[in-house]
RNA sequence: CGGGGCGUGGCGCAGCCUGGUAGCGCACCUGCUUUGGGAGCAGGGGGUCGGAGGUUCGAAUCCUCUCGCCCCGACCA
């Protein structure tokens, strides 16, 4: 591709409203513009960006025995109301000039069941790994960091259809192969985490985390553990305990509602204290769930615990149910109470509110001073321990999940099958998600430095950037001419920057758009006789070139040796 | 949805408080010079100041409403 021809639209300066170092990088080297809030445009070296990841996503499913086709994006509501998604709060609705209802596709498990519910009749049609890139919509309360979080975007969605749970299990482990080898060749620090299942149920799921500052997860890390915090389950540190108490004593603490207050009124480790959260769940209940002070409530875990969903109480239930917010305590209520993992094992002199205004009560033990039922509802915290070993917690961006579905979408859509006993059962389902925008802003977070983007190989918008130097007409950029033919015989990638610009802008530019290997020819190179050559990973220079009928494949040779 | 911020030429910004000819840098166009780290000189083009209404002799500036965008949080099947 010759620069003078390609539209890349550099900036000298950041986006005033951009924050995320993808968001910045992205736009400034001409990668993509945005349009509205959450939506972009992928300009041309950006979609060739977007292009070679789905050539990896596509040669990875391709090899596990995936099918491609393609879906539609608009589709009729009727379809999602038979799975009950048409409640969901992000999904973009429409309605055409007849006034049938539609509504863009989030995912695609409604349109690949329904047309599978027709297609498919015998347990010899099964297995089936279908697959597409498509667009969602998505109507995000916050769109945001540029193509990490937008409202519109493109997906590989894959769904596998499977006779029963035990092939269910062989596709999901096909994916994970699939999965593992695209995020390697991609050329990310990746993790494939143990994730939440959510309300819908299923019977497994793990997210594929590209860590990075800008991501909006985090994950928990341990050598031979990695989980979203949102699963993660570790042991504590150990609670640093006043001695125990024959029986609750109550204390005076005037004003003092925080659990640092309470803490540095007593003298006390905030581990010491109990955390008591009441929440109302779906069903109408009050339930308190209670953690060590220095311990957070973690939703996801106490959903799961509780069974079904659940919000806060408001200060007026408490106060009602309970005792006087801030003062909240397990003893003495008649509500159900969940006990974190990390209090109910163990023995000491507790600090918990006292259900009565100014006041708390220390001494008390789980067991003989409350009843309680015991959960894991707890968020892990970095320096926690997963077998012998400290875990941390590092920001991470979600690129592909992988999720076992079983007949969540199968039953209310009827896609059944017959097996070989002639019953009729329903399609075991699996899908499996992967965000190629999102690889592309992973990479760049990972691999950008002061001076840009410095792109893994295999999925940089080109491989070399050819620099030439001097006037145009002149013999050195005549020499670039021939070179860049000759590098495009060899079937090389090469943008030349052919453009009448002096050099420092091309080499800014060069340096910002991030090609692996930039090759330099200007009248230096004639005098000299050889090239140039930089390693954009590093900015490190590497042995000249010499210029001559094998450069093209010097230039090759160097290529091949670079991440 | 709660909190905060911002809308002035393609990008980054000043001007607004205190109303009076819309400005700066970069980018762009023409010519000449220049060509190894974002060039120099000269000339030039481009903006209903997000939109609507109001106050006023006069509004980018003051008032009201509204739309859009960003950030933090909530949310994220």
């Amino acid at each position: 591709m010759r620069m003078s021809q390609l539209l890349l639209p550099t900036e000298r300066e950041a986006p005033a409203d951009a924050q995320a170092l993808s968001h910045i990088l992205g736009v400034r080297a001409g990668l993509i513009r945005q349009l509205g809030a959450g939506l972009w445009t992928w300009m041309p070296a950006g979609w060739r960006v977007h292009q070679k990841i789905e050539q990896i996503i596509r040669e990875e499913m391709d090899s596990i025995g995936g099918q491609e086709l393609l879906m539609p994006l608009i589709q009729p509501r009727e379809l999602w109301k038979k799975t009950g998604r048409d409640q969901i709060d992000e999904i973009f609705s429409l309605s055409d000039r007849k006034g049938t209802e539609l509504v863009l596709a989030m995912t695609h498990e409604e349109a690949v069941t329904f047309h599978v519910s027709q297609l498919v009749r015998s347990y010899r049609d099964l297995p089936l790994i279908l697959y597409h890139f498509q667009l969602k919509g998505r109507d995000e309360p916050r769109p945001r960091a540029g193509v990490l979080r937008t409202r519109e975007f493109i997906m590989k969605d894959s769904y596998s259809f499977d006779r029963d749970e035990a092939g269910l299990d062989e596709r999901y482990a096909l994916h994970i192969e699939a999965y593992d080898r695209i995020f390697e060749r991609s050329g990310l620090e990746w993790y494939r985490v143990e994730s939440d299942v959510g309300v819908m149920g299923g019977s497994g799921a793990h997210e594929y985390m590209a860590p990075c500052p800008a991501g909006e997860n985090e994950v928990a890390l341990a050598p031979g553990y990695a989980a979203n915090v949102e699963v993660a389950s570790a042991e504590p540190t150990t609670a640093v305990l006043p001695d125990r108490l024959d029986a609750p004593v109550e204390q005076a603490t005037p004003g003092a509602k925080t659990i640092e207050q309470v803490a540095a009124l007593l003298e006390l480790d905030p581990s010491a204290l109990l955390k008591s959260f009441a929440v109302v769940t779906d069903a109408g209940e009050t339930v308190l769930a209670i953690v060590r002070g220095d311990h957070r409530v973690n939703e996801f875990k106490l959903r799961a615990a509780l069974g079904q969903n659940f919000r806060p109480a408001t200060d007026e239930e408490i106060t009602d149910q309970i005792g006087p917010a801030g003062f909240i305590g397990p003893v003495g209520v008649e509500i159900t109470v969940l006990l974190d993992d990390a209090v109910a094992g163990t023995e000491g002199g507790w600090v918990t509110g006292a259900n009565s205004a100014d006041a708390h009560l220390r001494g008390v033990e789980p067991g003989r001073d409350f009843e309680f039922t015991a959960a894991d509802i707890r968020s892990v915290e970095a320096g926690d321990v997963v077998g012998g070993n400290p875990i941390r917690l590092e920001a991470a961006i979600e690129v592909g999940n992988i999720f076992k579905l079983g007949t969540r979408y199968s039953e209310p859509l009827g896609a059944t099958f017959l097996d070989e006993d002639g019953a009729e059962r329903p399609i075991v389902m699996g899908s499996y998600g992967i965000g190629p925008a999102r690889i592309a802003a992973a990479a760049i977070e990972q691999n950008a430095d002061e001076k840009g983007i410095a792109w893994p190989k295999a999925i940089a918008p080109w491989s070399v950037e050819l620099v030439a130097l001097g006037k145009v007409g002149s013999a050195e950029v005549a020499a670039a001419e021939t070179l860049y033919g000759e590098l495009r015989e060899l079937g090389l990638e090469v943008l030349f920057d052919d453009r009448d610009a002096g050099p420092g802008e091309k080499f800014a530019d060069a340096e910002m758009l991030g090609c692996p290997l930039r090759i330099t020819l200007g009248k230096r190179s004639l005098e000299s006789g050889v090239l140039e050559v930089q390693g954009r990973r590093g900015l490190v220079e590497l042995d000249p070139i010499p210029l001559g009928p094998d450069s093209a494949e010097l230039i090759r040779a160097t290529l091949a040796q670079l991440p």
